[in-house]
DNA sequence: GACCACTA
């Protein structure tokens, strides 16, 4: 413990006399090297680049031989980030932009930006105007019609498109957004970003021509012309060439006799849905939750199994491939895991070159998959794997750019058996009349005498938050007679008086009080976890499992999540949360027996109709609504997404199947 | 302008 009366007065902030230097230092920028080192700097004799040497790195107080010598050659092995600072510096930019430049752009990151100062944009949080300025300084003369920013803009159109999840994006929305920024030329603008290999060009379809009308043939409409960024642009196409090329290559794996025999207990659309996998080379089965797609899945994995056949099942989220593992007794691994991910943006071990040796790949929770890990997962598939996406559309779309799941379903290229009998919810009850209607884009009046389903109206986030509270721990557990523990608040948004941070706060105060112990947290708290750590002991946890602290340790936490105990070490507390209220996005895959969702006024924006889905869907024996969003609620769910994700995969399924 | 996964 460190007692306020030891720690060292801070030194004060130093006027840097070669002001790249001190910026490069000051940005945290020389690996190493913290805050309070850099301040005493220049009491050893150190103000400029010249002046670092191992002999006057060590005058600095706390530093040895070994880490003078090791802070030099961090310096030294630091120049190609350096260079930037001083671009970037001349410019007037901050300098801490400089190591993502150097990340993304490689050591000679400071001459690629001479040559392109726009390069600049390939970086997160830049904006054009930074950009521009760093093109001003650099090129004497540079001005707004410079084939390069032209280019840099079409990338960066696109790029912030694919945020929202669309893979393409017509042509003529890309030359408004050259006009909005002054280009004149937008047509050379985006000539030069196909020439650059950046981004792809798609032509529209040849409009129909009968030959003998003896009429001219007409133009295809240039309206209906898409750009997209290459990386997505070519995955479409490949998820697309993949699925035609395993229909095409499977064969049948078992004969119905067999599917008969795994079939007990199965109704006839899930019977169908084994069949289809095994003669299929791709294959879909879809359904809301509750419908026993889980089920289903077992009972192929069992007929796979018995007949020696290889079997790889995988998720896209960690939690769910856990429960997929559960639910079949046979192993499950993310997708990331399957293909053997080489770590931020390192491709994959497992590709073409060295393909999966499963006879039967299933990935559970299709709707997360996005179109990059998709087209990786087929180009992985050897000619002859039969590929089962299990999955809900209506539930939220994946985090990534693409349609993939919905895209399958719509094109009609590959069988679907979609499964509606509902098993879980009591059929017939308030929250799975609700549930089926919100999926079809109704929002009935709830009709709920015995409180299945309850709708509390607020008139503001702070007014929610606090019916929110009051629900939880007192109406529920009275009324209905569910424990605060089984009740899990739902919300879209973090920030605000009705997002995750506060709510959990308020809720910790009158469920758990205590001034937490270790990192925040005491014995009897809920948390959520944000990120995988399988590998901790006994059987680790996952991003998104919930469960609660039952004792604290050195620094560490005792923590009984629903698959089971694990120990929790310190380098892992920071990717716990408290978990009474999760956003939506979160609670994806989960379920408990009573829910409460929020719907706060500020998170009317982001409303939607699979978010929406997805919130009430949560919930096993009741369902509180808390709406403080008005009418935005009743338009989200009216409107099918608020923003449809623009793909081509449906139009490129269904041309491969129109030429097969 | 908000949310969210995966990986070392």
């Amino acid at each position: 413990m460190t007692s306020p009366s030891t720690r060292t007065a801070p030194t004060p902030a130093p006027v840097w006399p070669d002001p790249v230097f001190g910026a490069f230092c000051t940005a945290g920028l020389w690996p190493g090297l913290g805050k309070r080192a850099v301040a005493e700097l220049p009491g050893a004799g150190i103000t400029t680049p010249d002046d670092v040497t191992a002999a006057k790195l060590l005058k600095m107080p706390r530093v040895g031989k070994q880490r003078a010598e090791r802070l030099f050659s961090s310096f030294l092995s630091a120049a190609p980030t350096y260079e930037v600072v001083e671009l970037l510096v001349k410019a007037g930019l901050e300098a801490k932009l400089a190591s993502s430049a150097a990340d993304s752009l490689g050591d000679d990151a400071a001459r690629r930006l001479r040559d392109d100062p726009w390069a600049l944009l390939g970086l997160t949080n830049v904006r054009l105007g930074d950009a521009d300025r760093l093109a001003i300084s650099l090129l004497p003369g540079a001005d707004r019609q410079d084939s390069r920013r032209g280019r840099a803009i079409v990338v960066m159109t696109l790029r912030t498109a694919a945020r929202d999840g669309h893979t393409v994006l017509p042509a003529d929305l890309v030359v408004a957004a050259l006009r909005a920024e002054g280009v004149a030329d937008a047509a050379a603008a985006i000539t030069a970003a196909v020439e650059s290999a950046d981004v792809l060009a798609h032509e529209p379809p040849e409009p129909e021509w009968d030959e003998d009308s003896g009429e001219e043939p007409p133009e295809p409409d240039p309206a209906l012309r898409t750009l997209s960024l290459a990386r997505y642009g070519m995955a479409e196409e490949e998820v697309a060439e993949g699925v035609a090329r395993l229909a095409a290559t499977a064969e049948r794996i078992a004969d119905p006799a067999a599917v008969r025999s795994v079939s007990k207990g199965l109704d006839e659309a899930q019977k169908q849905a084994v069949a289809q996998v095994l003669g299929a080379g791709v294959s879909l089965l879809t359904g809301g939750p509750g419908t026993g797609k889980s089920r289903t899945v077992a009972a192929v994995v069992r007929l796979l199994k018995a007949k020696g056949t290889e079997v790889a099942l995988a998720a896209p989220t960690g939690r769910a491939a856990k429960r997929l593992e559960e639910l079949t007794d046979h192993p499950a691994v993310t997708v990331h895991r399957l293909l053997q991910a080489q770590g931020f943006g390192g491709g994959f071990a497992r590709n073409e070159e060295w393909p999966l040796d499963a006879d039967v790949v299933v990935v559970d929770e299709a709707s997360m998959l996005d179109v990059e890990l998709t087209s990786a997962l087929i180009e992985a598939c050897p000619d002859g794997t039969h590929l089962l996406l299990v999955g809900d559309p209506a539930q939220l779309p994946s985090i990534g750019p693409g349609h993939v799941l919905g895209d399958l379903i719509d094109s009609g290229a590959v069988p679907v058996t979609e499964l509606s009998t509902l098993y879980r919810q009591a059929e017939g009850g308030a929250i799975a009349r609700l549930a089926s209607a919100v999926r079809t884009g109704e929002l009935p009046p709830v009709d709920s005498p015995d409180r299945e389903v309850v709708v509390v109206p607020a008139s503001g986030s702070g007014e929610a938050a606090r019916r929110v509270v009051q629900l939880v721990t007192d109406s529920i557990p009275r009324a209905l007679g569910i424990e605060p523990r089984n009740v899990q608040v739902v919300t879209p948004v973090h920030r605000g008086p009705a997002g995750t941070i506060e709510l959990n706060k308020a809720l910790k105060e009158e469920l758990n009080p205590g001034d937490g112990t270790v990192f925040g947290f005491d014995v009897g708290d809920r948390v959520v976890a944000t990120a995988n750590h399988l590998d901790l002991e006994p059987i680790g946890f996952a991003n998104g499992e919930v469960g609660v602290v039952t004792g604290t340790g050195e620094g560490t936490l005792d923590v009984a999540f629903a698959s089971g105990p694990v120990t929790v070490p310190g380098d892992a507390l920071p990717d716990l949360k408290h978990g009474w209220a999760i956003t939506v996005h979160r609670a994806q895959g989960s379920e408990w027996p009573g829910v409460v969702v929020v719907l706060p006024p500020e998170a009317g924006g982001m409303l939607s109709r699979p978010l929406v889905y997805t919130a009430l869907t949560r919930a096993q024996q009741h369902l509180s609504i808390v709406h403080a969003s008005g009418a935005a609620l009743a338009r989200a769910v009216r409107e099918v997404d608020v923003r449809p994700r623009r793909t081509r995969l449906a139009q490129l399924l269904r041309e491969n199947l129109s030429q097969a």
